[in-house]
RNA sequence: GCGCUUGUAGCUCAGUUUGGAUAGAGCGCAGGCCUGCGGAGCCUGAGGCCGUGGGUUCGAAUCCCGCCAAGCGCGCCA
């Protein structure tokens, strides 16, 4: 359990107590929130109950505060509690206890930070699916990271986690893109074809033909033309899921489950969910096309499940999906990461999951605002028409994996962003990027520097770590759980980033104001621990960020 | 027009879920700290009508209503 979260019981057993004793009238009881206090100097931890309780008490809030705190008495953790006007209740952290930490950091090793609040619970998270016609571009690498670090968040915090990437090979989009590979193809070899109007005009499709063509030479001519291009198609998704899968890994993204949509028509789960609309009132026939009745369920307007031609919709695909995901598979929970551009598709989604008798509570589906580009101060303007928009592996090239997680992770989901490449390429005290893996690369030369002198932590007692800056970076260390619990909790992993600037902030402070390794063999010892136990932690949270944690810095 | 999201320091952003203490951080700017584990570091300082106008409240960046500005969406596309 979480301390704060001790400190809140403890909060409520004394106003039971109080209230026992006739110290305090009966009345409600609010929710008991710890905090953190605005500054310092007031402690670690502050609720502010007592202003919450004083208006239904009928006693000034300074008042309740005092009568509570004088039932809470200092305890191990504990080493002062206080009473702050306008009516907050302050607790101060022992610093024997704090010390304490770094060793129960060092036991717990790579663990520490690990949580049970999804006690076991399956979870799946599906991110990116960017269609298989096209490379992944900047707007779906935000979700990318977004959705890689949520999955790592949520393992830790003890959720049983699957990441999975949707593959929308069923759609039009597909056919659209596999006759765009077919002319292609056919240019490749010399003969006269041109791209459809609702072809894709990337430069991809012309470098995917001419494998085609090394791979097949004219002998696909020779096929029939429905062959022939059924046989593109099914090259040319493979072909690009390969290159988007390649293109992920480099970012350190990577699946457990590939879904196919395609695998929803070929087993019975889209007859089955038909079944259950049509058993449910929920399917309306105008029009010679199949509509779900969402405004039944307080939509704005109904939505085409089976078009008129008899083709089922993208949107008749993403029931039969949430089905498979609730019913067949049985997730207890959904997340979805989606861009800016599916936002109109959220409700209906959510009214369809209800009519399918599903709670609606169990899926989240998160929207990722718009990302831009900028260098040299400028808007970098991408064309979708032409196929000049700049991709995951162009962002990667220039930047590298970690730069590109961390910018994108550090601005919360909810607001669009602007990618500023000369920042994140900088290799200077600008980019925070560096100034935390520094932070990590200079531990790493502490651990190094002792090994050779043959220095070890081992029976080191932290108790004599006792300086403010020392206290302040294991009061730092003590918060990962903490930050695990949020992002788990509010699904917002832009908590993670500044944590790690934070962690790094209370490190460099230590070093520059404290030596490790010195004459006092016994000082050097605790110190060391607290070192080894920070490059945990800071290991860890890179990690969760899924950034790499350099030993040493490249001098730049 | 309607819906969703955003608007906080010169810049990039936290804080808004659960209303509470003097609104925070990084960069930039001004000044200071280099004989020791990597100075890609540390310290100090200046810098804010929290988009705007009302309302609720003992108390609002946070809740409610209006307005302004930006992005995205409102197809038998995905």
């Amino acid at each position: 359990m979480l301390i704060q979260e001790q400190i809140a019981q403890v909060v409520r057993r004394a106003l039971a107590l109080a209230r026992e004793q006739g110290l305090l009238p009966a009345g409600p009881l609010p929710d008991v929130v710890v905090e953190r206090p605005p500054r310092p100097e007031l402690g670690d931890f502050a609720t502010n109950l007592p202003l919450r309780l004083a208006r239904s008490l009928r006693l000034p809030p300074l008042e309740v505060a005092q009568r509570l705190a004088s039932l809470l008495s200092p305890s191990e953790a504990v080493e002062r509690v206080s009473v702050a006007p306008p009516g907050f209740i302050n607790f101060t952290l022992r610093a024997d206890w704090l010390c304490q930490q770094v060793d129960a950091i060092l036991q717990a090793g790579a663990t520490w930070g690990n949580l049970d609040i999804g006690r076991g619970q399956r979870i799946q998270v599906e991110f990116v699916s960017v269609n298989p016609t096209g490379p992944v571009h900047v707007g779906h690498t935000r979700g990318a990271v977004l959705g890689s670090t949520l999955a790592n968040v949520l393992g830790a915090a003890g959720y049983q986690v699957v990441r999975e990437y949707y593959i929308n090979d069923a759609g039009s989009q597909i056919d659209a893109f596999a006759r765009s590979l077919w002319a292609r193809y056919l240019q490749a070899l010399g003969r006269p074809a041109s791209l459809p109007p609702d072809g894709y005009q990337g430069q991809y499709v012309v470098d995917m033909a001419q494998e085609l063509r090394s791979q097949f030479g004219e002998s696909l001519l020779a096929l029939g033309e429905q062959e022939a291009q059924e046989k593109v198609k099914a090259w040319g998704v493979q072909r690009v899921l390969t290159m988007i899968r390649e293109d992920l890994q480099r970012l350190g993204v990577e699946f457990d489950v590939w879904f196919s949509e395609r695998s929803l028509y070929e087993t019975s789960c889209y007859r089955k969910v038909m079944d259950i609309l049509r058993q449910g009132g929920y399917l309306a026939e105008r029009e010679g096309a199949v509509w779900f009745v969402s405004t039944a369920l307080g939509e704005d307007k109904d939505n085409v499940l089976v078009r008129s031609s008899g083709l089922p919709t993208y949107f008749a695909s993403d029931a039969a999906y949430h089905y498979h995901k609730f019913v067949v598979r049985g997730f207890d929970r959904v997340i979805n990461i989606w861009g800016a551009d599916h936002q109109g598709h959220v409700p209906r989604v959510k009214a369809m999951v209800q009519a399918l008798g599903i709670d609606p509570q169990r899926l989240t589906i998160i929207i990722a605002q718009m990302v831009t580009l900028k260098r040299g101060g400028e808007m970098v303007r991408a064309s979708k028409r032409k196929g000049e928009l700049v991709t995951l592996r162009d962002l990667v090239d220039e930047v590298g994996p970690d730069a590109c997680r961390y910018f994108f992770l550090a601005r919360s989901a909810d607001a669009q962003m602007e990618f500023d490449l000369d920042l994140a390429k900088k290799q200077s005290q600008e980019n925070p990027v560096y100034y935390i893996q520094y932070a990590h690369a200079r531990m790493a030369g502490i651990l190094r520097q002792a090994r050779e002198r043959g220095v070890e932590s081992d029976g080191g007692d932290v108790r004599l770590l006792r300086e403010p800056a020392e206290l302040a970076l294991v009061r730092r260390l003590v918060l990962l759980p903490e930050v695990v619990q949020t992002v788990a909790r509010t699904l917002e992993p832009h908590h993670l980033p500044h944590y790690a600037l934070d962690l790094a902030t209370a490190f460099h402070w230590f070093y520059d104001n404290h030596r490790v390794l010195t004459e006092d063999r016994a000082l050097s010892k605790a110190r060391l621990k607290l070192v080894e136990a920070s490059r945990l932690v800071l290991a860890r949270t890179l990690a969760l960020m899924g950034m790499s944690a350099p030993e040493r810095m490249e001098k730049g």
